[in-house]
DNA sequence: ACAATTATATTGCAATTAACAAGTTAAATT
DNA sequence: AATTTAACTTGTTAATTGCAATATAATTGT
């Protein structure tokens, strides 16, 4: 794959910066993990792209999967640990559109908020990331 | 301009979520703010999209723009309050691609990453919103 | 065992978006 | 007046996406 430059924030968006990579990245942080929740996201993704941008991220590091040991139809997709270091990103763009969006935002969206303002946004990133990569290490 | 959820995330990407629009609004941080310096910037942009995603981001509210008093010609582009308040999406995005991307960076890329280093993120960030914020008052 | 169900993936076609090249307008310079 | 420059605009082609239908593979119910 060939990046446009070498500036971190290109070469970022060239790997998750289309509409829906970074919609599924913000599902398997809220754990929806599977192929059919994915579909079920209320943005509606279409099944060409939803397999496609799966695969790119499996390419890129940023998710793998394992199947179902009792139901081996099922793939569970996961976050890697470069995967999961991308929740600061998801948060800031969260905090942005609390600050300049007028509109109302979705119960578990407000919920987020809630935790955020709660545990501050630095403790509440800490406390996912290391929980996060605690519970690969723990695989 | 309707939006495909009322996530956070999702419309923030409905709105910026292009392969265009943040490479822009990166440009901006970095003083390119003319038609002619983003057609210069190393990701080569075509004339058509630029048109129309500097048009988006003015609809939007995220950029403005005016003529340059002396040379009627020129139109000087520039990040509004809501424009700025994406640094800390940018940074976000800067910091993850030098933790995981091997590869070697452009050197304005690097040269930002020893002022970081120097003043610390938050420092950075504080102090880019309030400048930023600062100037447009100045106006 | 076999039809039905579930999860995942592919294909075909229309619509949208992007790349590339050439042309246009309006102001500034010579 | 002619030329240059900045900022678009238009036209053509290529690539990407959306949508609907279909295919495959493993599982469940009978």
């Amino acid at each position: 794959m060939e990046y446009r430059s070498s500036c971190p924030v290109s070469t970022l968006l060239d790997i998750v910066g289309d509409k829906w990579s970074l919609i599924l990245i913000r599902d398997l942080f809220m754990d929806r993990n599977t192929y059919s929740e994915f579909l079920k996201s209320p943005e509606k993704i279409s099944t060409n792209i939803l397999v496609d941008r799966l695969k790119k991220l499996v390419h890129h590091g940023i998710v793998s999967f394992h199947r179902d040991e009792n139901d081996k139809k099922i793939k569970y997709y996961q976050l890697t640990s470069k995967g999961i270091d991308l929740y600061p990103v998801i948060i800031e763009m969260s905090l942005w559109s609390r600050k300049h969006l007028d509109m109302e935002f979705h119960p578990l969206a407000v919920k987020h908020y809630e935790v955020l303002d709660e545990k501050g946004k630095d403790n509440l990133i800490d406390e996912v990331l290391s929980n996060a990569h605690a519970q690969l290490e723990a695989e």
